[in-house]
DNA sequence: CGTCCTATTGAGGAGTATCAACGTAGGTGG
DNA sequence: CCACCTACGTTGATACTCCTCAATAGGACG
Protein backbone atom coordinates (compact mmCIF):
# COMPACT_ATOMS: atom_id res chain seq x y z
CA UNK A 1 0.00 0.00 0.00
CA UNK A 2 3.06 2.54 0.52
CA UNK A 3 3.55 2.25 -3.17
CA UNK A 4 2.97 5.77 -5.01
CA UNK A 5 0.84 5.37 -8.14
CA UNK A 6 2.57 5.35 -11.22
CA UNK A 7 2.65 7.75 -13.34
CA UNK A 8 0.68 5.93 -15.93
CA UNK A 9 -2.98 7.40 -15.57
CA UNK A 10 -5.85 5.09 -16.13
CA UNK A 11 -6.89 7.96 -18.82
CA UNK A 12 -4.37 6.50 -21.16
CA UNK A 13 -7.45 5.62 -22.66
CA UNK A 14 -9.46 2.49 -22.28
CA UNK A 15 -8.10 -0.07 -24.48
CA UNK A 16 -4.02 1.39 -24.35
CA UNK A 17 -0.84 -0.44 -22.70
CA UNK A 18 1.49 2.38 -21.24
CA UNK A 19 0.63 4.71 -24.21
CA UNK A 20 1.32 1.89 -26.85
CA UNK A 21 -1.36 1.96 -29.03
CA UNK A 22 -0.64 -1.53 -30.30
CA UNK A 23 -1.41 -3.34 -27.22
CA UNK A 24 -4.85 -3.67 -26.83
CA UNK A 25 -6.16 -5.20 -23.76
CA UNK A 26 -9.42 -6.92 -23.33
CA UNK A 27 -11.59 -6.20 -20.62
CA UNK A 28 -13.02 -8.38 -17.66
CA UNK A 29 -14.60 -8.02 -13.93
CA UNK A 30 -13.98 -9.56 -11.16
CA UNK A 31 -16.23 -10.03 -8.12
CA UNK A 32 -15.14 -9.80 -4.62
CA UNK A 33 -12.42 -11.94 -3.47
CA UNK A 34 -12.27 -13.86 -6.80
CA UNK A 35 -8.99 -15.29 -7.74
CA UNK A 36 -7.43 -13.77 -10.60
CA UNK A 37 -4.48 -15.76 -11.27
CA UNK A 38 -2.94 -18.18 -8.39
CA UNK A 39 0.50 -19.50 -7.41
CA UNK A 40 2.62 -21.53 -9.30
CA UNK A 41 -0.13 -21.09 -12.52
CA UNK A 42 1.93 -20.06 -15.77
CA UNK A 43 2.49 -16.28 -16.20
CA UNK A 44 1.05 -15.47 -19.73
CA UNK A 45 -1.08 -12.37 -18.57
CA UNK A 46 -0.90 -9.20 -17.46
CA UNK A 47 -3.07 -7.21 -15.71
CA UNK A 48 -3.46 -3.44 -15.74
CA UNK A 49 -6.62 -2.21 -12.48
CA UNK A 50 -9.06 -0.12 -14.35
CA UNK A 51 -11.01 0.85 -11.05
CA UNK A 52 -11.56 -1.59 -7.90
CA UNK A 53 -8.57 -3.34 -5.70
CA UNK A 54 -6.51 -6.17 -6.36
CA UNK A 55 -4.32 -7.68 -3.58
CA UNK A 56 -1.32 -9.79 -4.29
CA UNK A 57 -0.02 -12.12 -1.59
CA UNK A 58 2.16 -15.36 -1.16
CA UNK A 59 1.39 -18.13 1.65
CA UNK A 60 3.13 -20.85 3.44
CA UNK A 61 1.40 -24.22 3.98
CA UNK A 62 0.02 -23.91 7.07
CA UNK A 63 -1.67 -21.01 6.21
CA UNK A 64 0.23 -18.11 7.11
CA UNK A 65 0.40 -15.29 4.61
CA UNK A 66 1.77 -12.12 3.22
CA UNK A 67 0.05 -9.48 1.20
CA UNK A 68 3.01 -8.11 -0.84
CA UNK A 69 0.95 -4.90 -2.61
CA UNK A 70 -2.57 -3.25 -3.06
CA UNK A 71 -3.46 -2.68 -7.00
CA UNK A 72 -4.87 0.13 -7.92
CA UNK A 73 -6.15 1.82 -10.77
CA UNK A 74 -3.35 2.78 -13.26
CA UNK A 75 -1.51 0.21 -11.61
CA UNK A 76 0.07 -2.51 -13.60
CA UNK A 77 0.59 -6.28 -11.96
CA UNK A 78 1.14 -9.87 -12.72
CA UNK A 79 4.33 -9.61 -14.42
CA UNK A 80 7.28 -12.46 -14.11
CA UNK A 81 11.01 -12.85 -15.12
CA UNK A 82 10.29 -16.49 -14.85
CA UNK A 83 7.58 -18.71 -16.52
CA UNK A 84 5.28 -18.56 -13.77
CA UNK A 85 3.77 -16.63 -11.02
CA UNK A 86 5.35 -16.32 -7.44
CA UNK A 87 2.12 -14.58 -6.25
CA UNK A 88 -1.79 -15.13 -6.41
CA UNK A 89 -4.14 -11.88 -6.69
CA UNK A 90 -7.52 -11.69 -5.60
CA UNK A 91 -10.18 -8.89 -6.29
CA UNK A 92 -10.51 -6.74 -3.24
CA UNK A 93 -13.98 -5.84 -4.48
CA UNK A 94 -15.99 -5.76 -7.61
CA UNK A 95 -13.06 -5.01 -9.98
CA UNK A 96 -12.71 -4.27 -13.88
CA UNK A 97 -9.63 -4.64 -15.60
CA UNK A 98 -7.49 -5.08 -18.71
CA UNK A 99 -5.82 -8.11 -19.74
CA UNK A 100 -3.12 -7.89 -21.89
CA UNK A 101 -1.12 -11.15 -23.66
CA UNK A 102 2.83 -11.48 -21.69
CA UNK A 103 4.35 -12.46 -25.23
CA UNK A 104 2.63 -9.77 -26.87
CA UNK A 105 4.06 -6.94 -24.38
CA UNK A 106 7.25 -8.77 -24.49
CA UNK A 107 7.62 -8.71 -28.03
CA UNK A 108 6.73 -5.32 -27.75
CA UNK A 109 9.51 -4.58 -25.38
CA UNK A 110 12.06 -6.03 -27.58
CA UNK A 111 11.14 -3.80 -30.25
CA UNK A 112 10.29 -0.64 -28.77
CA UNK A 113 12.50 0.35 -26.17
CA UNK A 114 9.77 2.67 -24.78
CA UNK A 115 7.62 -0.35 -23.83
CA UNK A 116 11.13 -1.58 -22.16
CA UNK A 117 11.85 1.45 -20.31
CA UNK A 118 8.74 1.78 -18.97
CA UNK A 119 8.07 -2.04 -17.72
CA UNK A 120 11.69 -1.49 -15.86
CA UNK A 121 10.32 1.42 -14.53
CA UNK A 122 7.25 -0.33 -13.09
CA UNK A 123 9.68 -3.07 -12.00
CA UNK A 124 11.89 -0.60 -10.16
CA UNK A 125 8.99 1.34 -8.65
CA UNK A 126 7.39 -2.15 -6.93
CA UNK A 127 11.00 -2.77 -5.89
CA UNK A 128 11.75 0.83 -4.11
CA UNK A 129 7.88 -0.09 -2.34
CA UNK A 130 9.70 -3.45 -1.46
CA UNK A 131 11.90 -2.64 0.02
CA UNK A 132 10.55 0.20 2.20
CA UNK A 133 8.23 -2.38 3.22
CA UNK A 134 10.87 -4.66 4.53
CA UNK A 135 12.19 -1.84 7.00
CA UNK A 136 8.66 -2.02 8.17
CA UNK A 137 8.51 -5.36 8.61
CA UNK A 138 11.82 -5.89 9.49
CA UNK A 139 12.29 -3.28 12.30
CA UNK A 140 9.04 -1.44 13.13
CA UNK A 141 6.60 -1.73 15.67
CA UNK A 142 3.52 -2.67 15.50
CA UNK A 143 1.94 1.00 16.20
CA UNK A 144 4.81 2.28 13.68
CA UNK A 145 3.76 -0.13 11.54
CA UNK A 146 -0.36 0.64 11.48
CA UNK A 147 0.51 4.39 11.60
CA UNK A 148 2.60 4.43 8.62
CA UNK A 149 0.31 1.94 7.04
CA UNK A 150 -3.07 4.46 8.03
CA UNK A 151 -1.34 7.67 6.63
CA UNK A 152 -0.31 5.88 3.23
CA UNK A 153 -3.72 4.56 2.50
CA UNK A 154 -4.94 8.54 3.10
CA UNK A 155 -2.32 9.73 0.78
CA UNK A 156 -3.36 7.38 -1.72
CA UNK A 157 -6.76 8.04 -1.44
CA UNK A 158 -6.74 11.96 -1.40
CA UNK A 159 -4.96 12.86 1.53
CA UNK A 160 -7.97 14.63 3.15
CA UNK A 161 -7.10 12.82 6.71
CA UNK A 162 -10.83 11.45 5.99
CA UNK A 163 -11.02 7.94 4.30
CA UNK A 164 -12.81 4.66 4.14
CA UNK A 165 -10.10 1.84 4.83
CA UNK A 166 -10.72 0.03 1.71
CA UNK A 167 -9.35 -3.56 3.36
CA UNK A 168 -10.98 -5.90 6.53
CA UNK A 169 -8.32 -5.76 9.14
CA UNK A 170 -7.26 -9.30 8.21
CA UNK A 171 -5.71 -7.41 4.91
CA UNK A 172 -4.32 -5.17 6.81
CA UNK A 173 -2.71 -7.47 9.44
CA UNK A 174 -1.46 -9.60 6.91
CA UNK A 175 0.01 -6.51 4.40
CA UNK A 176 1.80 -5.39 8.15
CA UNK A 177 2.82 -8.81 9.27
CA UNK A 178 0.46 -8.55 12.70
CA UNK A 179 -2.69 -10.27 13.68
CA UNK A 180 -5.99 -8.49 13.77
CA UNK A 181 -6.29 -8.45 17.26
CA UNK A 182 -2.83 -6.73 17.37
CA UNK A 183 -4.19 -4.10 14.64
CA UNK A 184 -7.29 -3.39 16.17
CA UNK A 185 -5.91 -3.11 19.14
CA UNK A 186 -3.29 -0.55 17.69
CA UNK A 187 -6.14 1.17 16.31
CA UNK A 188 -8.16 1.61 19.39
CA UNK A 189 -4.72 2.63 20.93
CA UNK A 190 -3.95 5.55 18.38
CA UNK A 191 -7.61 6.97 18.97
CA UNK A 192 -6.80 6.97 22.77
CA UNK A 193 -4.00 9.29 22.20
CA UNK A 194 -5.60 11.65 19.98
CA UNK A 195 -4.11 10.34 16.76
CA UNK A 196 -7.02 9.37 14.99
CA UNK A 197 -11.31 9.45 14.88
CA UNK A 198 -13.09 6.25 14.35
CA UNK A 199 -16.22 7.58 12.60
CA UNK A 200 -18.19 4.86 11.74
CA UNK A 201 -17.93 1.74 10.10
CA UNK A 202 -14.07 1.47 8.07
CA UNK A 203 -14.40 5.42 7.74
CA UNK A 204 -11.13 6.83 9.90
CA UNK A 205 -10.47 10.11 10.37
CA UNK A 206 -6.29 11.21 11.02
CA UNK A 207 -4.94 13.85 12.84
CA UNK A 208 -2.03 13.54 10.47
CA UNK A 209 0.50 15.84 12.87
CA UNK A 210 0.08 13.66 15.57
CA UNK A 211 0.40 10.38 13.30
CA UNK A 212 3.29 11.68 11.75
CA UNK A 213 5.38 11.89 14.86
CA UNK A 214 4.50 8.07 15.64
CA UNK A 215 6.36 7.17 12.63
CA UNK A 216 9.14 9.46 11.74
CA UNK A 217 11.54 8.79 9.41
CA UNK B 1 21.01 -12.92 0.13
CA UNK B 2 18.17 -14.92 -1.20
CA UNK B 3 17.96 -13.87 -4.53
CA UNK B 4 19.41 -16.06 -7.26
CA UNK B 5 22.22 -14.52 -9.62
CA UNK B 6 21.25 -13.18 -12.52
CA UNK B 7 22.49 -14.94 -15.40
CA UNK B 8 24.90 -12.06 -16.32
CA UNK B 9 28.15 -13.69 -15.79
CA UNK B 10 31.01 -11.79 -14.73
CA UNK B 11 32.58 -14.01 -17.21
CA UNK B 12 31.06 -11.43 -19.75
CA UNK B 13 34.23 -9.08 -20.16
CA UNK B 14 35.83 -7.17 -18.02
CA UNK B 15 34.26 -3.83 -19.35
CA UNK B 16 31.17 -4.58 -20.58
CA UNK B 17 27.80 -3.81 -19.27
CA UNK B 18 25.29 -6.63 -19.21
CA UNK B 19 26.57 -7.67 -22.73
CA UNK B 20 26.75 -4.32 -24.45
CA UNK B 21 29.89 -3.32 -25.74
CA UNK B 22 29.13 0.35 -26.07
CA UNK B 23 28.97 0.56 -22.85
CA UNK B 24 32.50 0.66 -21.30
CA UNK B 25 32.57 0.53 -16.90
CA UNK B 26 35.65 1.99 -15.00
CA UNK B 27 37.19 -0.25 -12.33
CA UNK B 28 37.08 1.01 -8.88
CA UNK B 29 37.74 -0.74 -5.61
CA UNK B 30 36.62 -0.21 -2.15
CA UNK B 31 37.84 -1.67 1.25
CA UNK B 32 36.16 -3.70 4.53
CA UNK B 33 32.86 -1.37 5.50
CA UNK B 34 33.68 1.68 2.95
CA UNK B 35 30.53 3.06 1.74
CA UNK B 36 29.57 3.49 -1.94
CA UNK B 37 27.18 5.30 -2.13
CA UNK B 38 24.20 6.93 0.79
CA UNK B 39 21.30 6.94 0.59
CA UNK B 40 19.56 10.39 -0.62
CA UNK B 41 22.65 10.90 -2.47
CA UNK B 42 22.20 11.53 -6.25
CA UNK B 43 22.02 8.51 -8.34
CA UNK B 44 24.05 8.90 -11.06
CA UNK B 45 26.21 5.92 -11.04
CA UNK B 46 24.95 2.30 -11.70
CA UNK B 47 27.74 -0.22 -10.29
CA UNK B 48 28.95 -4.06 -11.06
CA UNK B 49 30.29 -6.30 -8.88
CA UNK B 50 33.30 -7.51 -10.25
CA UNK B 51 34.83 -9.31 -6.76
CA UNK B 52 33.89 -9.39 -3.13
CA UNK B 53 30.75 -8.20 -1.71
CA UNK B 54 28.31 -5.40 -1.02
CA UNK B 55 25.29 -5.04 1.07
CA UNK B 56 22.49 -2.28 0.59
CA UNK B 57 20.42 -1.12 3.79
CA UNK B 58 18.00 1.43 4.88
CA UNK B 59 18.26 2.86 8.54
CA UNK B 60 15.66 4.59 10.99
CA UNK B 61 16.87 7.75 12.50
CA UNK B 62 17.05 5.93 15.53
CA UNK B 63 19.74 3.35 13.84
CA UNK B 64 17.76 0.96 13.72
CA UNK B 65 18.44 -1.17 10.34
CA UNK B 66 17.53 -2.90 7.70
CA UNK B 67 19.26 -4.57 5.26
CA UNK B 68 18.03 -5.30 2.08
CA UNK B 69 20.15 -7.30 -0.12
CA UNK B 70 23.68 -8.98 -0.29
CA UNK B 71 25.20 -8.21 -3.99
CA UNK B 72 27.98 -10.90 -4.59
CA UNK B 73 29.92 -10.56 -8.01
CA UNK B 74 27.77 -10.31 -11.27
CA UNK B 75 25.27 -8.52 -9.73
CA UNK B 76 24.09 -5.32 -10.60
CA UNK B 77 22.87 -2.58 -8.25
CA UNK B 78 22.42 1.11 -7.62
CA UNK B 79 19.44 1.29 -10.13
CA UNK B 80 17.33 4.02 -9.31
CA UNK B 81 13.65 5.49 -10.98
CA UNK B 82 13.74 8.40 -9.08
CA UNK B 83 16.96 11.15 -9.03
CA UNK B 84 18.87 9.88 -5.46
CA UNK B 85 19.28 6.94 -4.18
CA UNK B 86 17.06 5.02 -1.74
CA UNK B 87 19.72 3.01 0.22
CA UNK B 88 23.34 3.26 1.80
CA UNK B 89 25.63 0.92 -0.11
CA UNK B 90 28.99 -0.21 1.53
CA UNK B 91 31.34 -3.00 0.48
CA UNK B 92 31.50 -6.56 3.00
CA UNK B 93 35.03 -6.57 2.55
CA UNK B 94 37.68 -5.78 -0.29
CA UNK B 95 35.86 -5.46 -3.25
CA UNK B 96 36.00 -4.72 -7.03
CA UNK B 97 33.41 -2.70 -8.86
CA UNK B 98 32.83 -1.34 -12.19
CA UNK B 99 31.07 2.13 -12.29
CA UNK B 100 28.60 2.84 -15.23
CA UNK B 101 27.33 6.61 -15.83
CA UNK B 102 23.74 5.98 -15.43
CA UNK B 103 22.35 8.04 -17.84
CA UNK B 104 24.89 6.43 -20.35
CA UNK B 105 23.01 3.68 -19.51
CA UNK B 106 19.66 5.18 -19.76
CA UNK B 107 20.41 6.44 -22.90
CA UNK B 108 21.38 3.57 -24.35
CA UNK B 109 18.66 1.88 -22.89
CA UNK B 110 15.80 4.05 -24.68
CA UNK B 111 17.80 3.05 -27.79
CA UNK B 112 18.68 -0.79 -27.82
CA UNK B 113 15.52 -2.45 -26.54
CA UNK B 114 17.60 -5.41 -25.23
CA UNK B 115 19.36 -3.72 -22.64
CA UNK B 116 16.08 -2.31 -21.44
CA UNK B 117 14.75 -5.74 -21.72
CA UNK B 118 17.64 -6.46 -19.50
CA UNK B 119 17.22 -3.61 -16.75
CA UNK B 120 13.54 -4.23 -16.46
CA UNK B 121 14.31 -8.77 -15.83
CA UNK B 122 17.27 -7.36 -13.55
CA UNK B 123 14.62 -5.18 -11.81
CA UNK B 124 12.16 -7.92 -11.54
CA UNK B 125 14.73 -10.75 -10.01
CA UNK B 126 15.17 -7.86 -7.73
CA UNK B 127 11.57 -7.67 -6.82
CA UNK B 128 11.30 -11.53 -6.84
CA UNK B 129 13.52 -11.43 -4.37
CA UNK B 130 12.22 -8.50 -2.08
CA UNK B 131 8.59 -10.08 -1.87
CA UNK B 132 10.33 -13.67 -0.94
CA UNK B 133 11.82 -11.61 1.88
CA UNK B 134 8.77 -9.70 3.02
CA UNK B 135 7.12 -13.18 3.81
CA UNK B 136 9.99 -13.93 5.49
CA UNK B 137 10.17 -10.91 7.57
CA UNK B 138 6.14 -10.71 7.97
CA UNK B 139 5.27 -14.07 8.60
CA UNK B 140 8.67 -16.68 9.56
CA UNK B 141 9.96 -17.62 13.15
CA UNK B 142 13.19 -17.08 14.25
CA UNK B 143 14.53 -20.56 13.34
CA UNK B 144 12.53 -20.66 9.95
CA UNK B 145 14.69 -17.12 9.18
CA UNK B 146 17.96 -18.28 9.89
CA UNK B 147 17.69 -22.24 8.51
CA UNK B 148 16.34 -20.03 5.24
CA UNK B 149 18.92 -17.73 5.35
CA UNK B 150 21.65 -20.76 5.44
CA UNK B 151 20.42 -22.79 3.10
CA UNK B 152 20.23 -19.40 0.85
CA UNK B 153 23.85 -18.68 1.65
CA UNK B 154 25.18 -22.06 0.74
CA UNK B 155 23.40 -22.51 -2.21
CA UNK B 156 24.84 -19.23 -3.65
CA UNK B 157 28.41 -19.99 -2.35
CA UNK B 158 28.07 -23.46 -4.34
CA UNK B 159 25.89 -25.50 -2.65
CA UNK B 160 28.42 -28.41 -0.83
CA UNK B 161 26.79 -27.37 2.36
CA UNK B 162 29.78 -26.47 4.31
CA UNK B 163 31.33 -22.90 3.56
CA UNK B 164 32.20 -19.54 5.20
CA UNK B 165 29.97 -16.76 5.98
CA UNK B 166 30.80 -13.86 4.95
CA UNK B 167 29.25 -11.36 7.05
CA UNK B 168 29.16 -10.80 11.06
CA UNK B 169 25.78 -11.81 13.19
CA UNK B 170 24.88 -8.12 12.89
CA UNK B 171 24.66 -8.34 9.16
CA UNK B 172 22.22 -11.27 9.28
CA UNK B 173 20.66 -9.57 12.46
CA UNK B 174 20.09 -6.63 10.41
CA UNK B 175 19.38 -8.74 7.34
CA UNK B 176 16.65 -11.23 8.94
CA UNK B 177 14.67 -8.48 11.09
CA UNK B 178 16.41 -10.39 14.68
CA UNK B 179 18.90 -9.46 16.84
CA UNK B 180 22.37 -10.62 17.39
CA UNK B 181 21.41 -12.43 20.16
CA UNK B 182 18.81 -14.50 18.41
CA UNK B 183 20.95 -15.40 15.56
CA UNK B 184 23.75 -16.33 17.73
CA UNK B 185 21.22 -18.50 20.31
CA UNK B 186 19.34 -19.82 17.05
CA UNK B 187 22.30 -21.25 15.44
CA UNK B 188 23.03 -22.97 18.70
CA UNK B 189 20.04 -24.32 18.59
CA UNK B 190 19.72 -25.33 15.17
CA UNK B 191 23.00 -27.20 16.06
CA UNK B 192 21.77 -28.94 18.82
CA UNK B 193 19.04 -30.37 16.70
CA UNK B 194 21.96 -31.55 14.40
CA UNK B 195 20.84 -29.39 11.90
CA UNK B 196 24.07 -28.03 11.14
CA UNK B 197 27.78 -28.76 13.10
CA UNK B 198 29.94 -25.38 13.26
CA UNK B 199 33.48 -26.20 12.23
CA UNK B 200 35.42 -23.55 13.55
CA UNK B 201 35.76 -19.66 13.12
CA UNK B 202 32.95 -18.48 10.66
CA UNK B 203 32.33 -21.92 8.96
CA UNK B 204 29.20 -23.75 9.03
CA UNK B 205 28.28 -27.46 7.38
CA UNK B 206 24.93 -27.66 7.22
CA UNK B 207 22.30 -31.24 7.22
CA UNK B 208 20.47 -30.13 4.24
CA UNK B 209 17.81 -32.20 4.67
CA UNK B 210 17.22 -31.27 8.22
CA UNK B 211 17.49 -27.95 7.65
CA UNK B 212 15.11 -28.04 4.71
CA UNK B 213 12.74 -29.64 6.95
CA UNK B 214 12.64 -26.80 9.03
CA UNK B 215 12.13 -24.38 6.15
CA UNK B 216 9.16 -26.23 4.63
CA UNK B 217 7.44 -24.13 1.65
C1' DC C 1 -35.19 -11.38 13.28
C1' DG C 2 -31.64 -14.57 12.85
C1' DT C 3 -27.31 -15.67 10.52
C1' DC C 4 -22.82 -14.84 9.21
C1' DC C 5 -18.88 -12.22 8.92
C1' DT C 6 -16.07 -8.61 10.81
C1' DA C 7 -14.28 -6.05 14.60
C1' DT C 8 -13.27 -5.26 19.50
C1' DT C 9 -11.78 -6.44 24.02
C1' DG C 10 -9.76 -9.40 27.70
C1' DA C 11 -6.63 -12.86 29.91
C1' DG C 12 -2.76 -15.44 29.58
C1' DG C 13 1.39 -17.19 27.27
C1' DA C 14 5.11 -17.70 23.69
C1' DG C 15 8.80 -15.73 21.37
C1' DT C 16 12.02 -12.40 20.86
C1' DA C 17 14.34 -8.19 22.69
C1' DT C 18 17.08 -6.13 26.19
C1' DC C 19 20.70 -5.86 29.47
C1' DA C 20 24.77 -7.87 31.19
C1' DA C 21 28.69 -10.90 31.59
C1' DC C 22 32.00 -13.70 29.63
C1' DG C 23 34.65 -16.04 25.94
C1' DT C 24 37.14 -15.89 21.47
C1' DA C 25 39.70 -14.27 17.56
C1' DG C 26 42.33 -11.07 14.92
C1' DG C 27 45.37 -7.20 14.68
C1' DT C 28 48.94 -4.03 16.60
C1' DG C 29 52.76 -2.39 18.99
C1' DG C 30 56.22 -3.24 22.22
C1' DC D 1 56.93 -13.40 19.55
C1' DC D 2 53.88 -12.31 22.92
C1' DA D 3 50.63 -9.31 25.39
C1' DC D 4 47.30 -6.33 24.87
C1' DC D 5 43.36 -4.34 22.77
C1' DT D 6 39.24 -4.24 20.39
C1' DA D 7 35.55 -6.24 17.83
C1' DC D 8 32.85 -10.19 17.40
C1' DG D 9 30.27 -14.02 19.27
C1' DT D 10 27.98 -16.77 22.92
C1' DT D 11 25.25 -17.47 26.94
C1' DG D 12 22.21 -16.18 30.88
C1' DA D 13 18.45 -13.63 33.33
C1' DT D 14 14.70 -10.85 32.77
C1' DA D 15 11.33 -7.80 30.42
C1' DC D 16 8.14 -6.73 27.05
C1' DT D 17 5.84 -6.85 22.73
C1' DC D 18 2.85 -9.28 20.24
C1' DC D 19 0.33 -13.72 19.61
C1' DT D 20 -3.17 -17.10 20.95
C1' DC D 21 -7.45 -18.39 22.62
C1' DA D 22 -11.92 -16.95 24.01
C1' DA D 23 -15.93 -14.16 24.59
C1' DT D 24 -18.67 -10.30 23.12
C1' DA D 25 -20.30 -6.67 20.12
C1' DG D 26 -21.41 -4.55 15.73
C1' DG D 27 -23.05 -4.65 10.57
C1' DA D 28 -24.74 -6.48 6.31
C1' DC D 29 -28.04 -9.27 4.27
C1' DG D 30 -31.43 -12.66 3.59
Amino acid sequence: MVRPRPPVAPSDGPGLFAGCPELIGTPATYGREEEIFGEGEEAERVYRVMQGAVRTHKVLSDGRRQITGFHLPGDLFGFEPGETHRHTAEALSGTRLLIFKRRQVERMATRRAEVACQLWGLATRSLRHAQDHMLLLGRRSALERVAAFLLDVDQRLGGTGTFDLPMTRRDIADYLGLTIETVSRTITQLEGEGALLRTGGRQVSLRRGRMHRLVEV
